[in-house]
DNA sequence: ACAAAAAAATGACCGTGGGTCACTTGGTGA
DNA sequence: TCACCAAGTGACCCACGGTCATTTTTTTGT
């Protein structure tokens, strides 16, 4: 019979709905604010029961970074499959791809930026950290197959380095809309979009065959 | 009698003696296993009395970043005003420097990364964050007038869009070496100054006239 | 020179919240 | 029916951010 089975499916399930109720938690009171009690009660656990499923409030929170990349990598898989456009244009829809999942996903975009302070508090051996990693390696290495795609398509100029251009998107993508917060809101001209796209019409210009 | 000039004076040093032990604090031991008690005992000082000088450890965070921005505006002051170089040779060398900033100051460069979440946690009215705010305007203002000088001189492209552009390198600086320290050491085949030299090649490839 | 007043600094104290652990609950298999 | 064990509980510990009544130091007025 396949109890163990039912029970890892059971662990799993309950997993998620905690990785759910911290979601909503942590998203609406931001992370120093939220507190495991909070978690608990909205994931109807008690404390310790969170303790059985994540090291630490900071772990739990990178296990929500993890979802982000997941989400963002379902996306832009999507695009990668795709076998009617070219090269360029994959690389083009990137912007747009990125654009809308910082407007679809806020929350979740946001948890890109402070993974660092978490990050450095989990165990480097977790099951967490790994899982993150391997997303953010799968991401850079969907991007650097998008443009490669394109140089052998000819659409992008073959002597573009993919996998170092893949590393500076993404490096942008995660710091661009950060810096125009800091930026004072009233005398910010341009919104975080407009500088996205024109970041990426400059490269395209410089990249295209 | 100067008593009241010479009371802002010893003030403004206190304060800035408590940020000197806050960083080595902070620095050595992050944000989250730092005291204010180990910041007091590093400033010879008792915790009550930090409380006179900042509002709260997030506040005394920030004015870790208001001097990381200081720093970098100094040194990229003096690339400005340089009346030698070119507009784009100042452009070309903004990567230079943003790399040297990175490696000669580490921690302040952190500094960067973690502001949002401590920012969310001060009052926006605070001297700190205004200064923040201020010290961010006025790099992004350079950098902008770099690229104006280059149109100026005809050797940047009189279309690009100095403003902008200004924000999406500003927006790459802060973004893309933890995009690199996310992504996993042992496959990580580029360091950021590699990868950071490789976006502005294409950058100044797409903007030279 | 001295005391009253103001400013600066102190550190005991408070409340909160992350994390722990001895104990309870409930499903499982013999 | 019962022994077993994983799952879950929540009272408890204690570290730490922040406060404030009190003390110490400096300034001001005479």
């Amino acid at each position: 019979m396949g109890v163990v089975e039912r029970k890892e499916r059971e662990k799993e399930l309950r997993s998620e709905s905690i990785i759910d109720a911290a979601e909503r938690i942590f998203f609406s009171k931001g992370f120093e604010h939220a507190t495991m009690n909070d978690v608990a009660e909205e994931a109807e656990l008690s404390k310790g029961a969170l303790y059985l499923y994540f090291h630490s409030k900071n772990e739990l929170c990178m296990a929500i970074l993890q979802r982000s990349l997941l989400i963002l990598k379902n996306k832009m898989t999507i695009l990668h499959d795709d076998n009617i456009l070219t090269g360029i244009e994959k690389f083009a829809r990137l912007a747009r791809l990125f654009i809308a999942f910082a407007k679809e996903y806020p929350n979740h975009y946001n948890s890109f930026l402070s993974y660092r302070e978490h990050r450095g508090n989990c165990p480097a051996t977790g099951k967490v950290i790994k899982g993150t990693n391997e997303e953010n390696k799968k991401i850079n290495r969907i991007i650097s197959d998008i443009i490669r795609m394109g140089k052998a398509d000819k659409t992008i100029n073959k002597d573009i380095d993919a996998d170092k251009l893949s590393l500076a998107l993404w490096g942008n993508f995660t710091g661009i809309m950060p810096s125009s917060i800091l930026h004072d809101r009233s005398s910010l001209d341009y919104n975080p979009e407009e500088v996205i796209k024109y970041h990426f019409e400059l490269l395209i210009n410089a990249i295209k065959a």
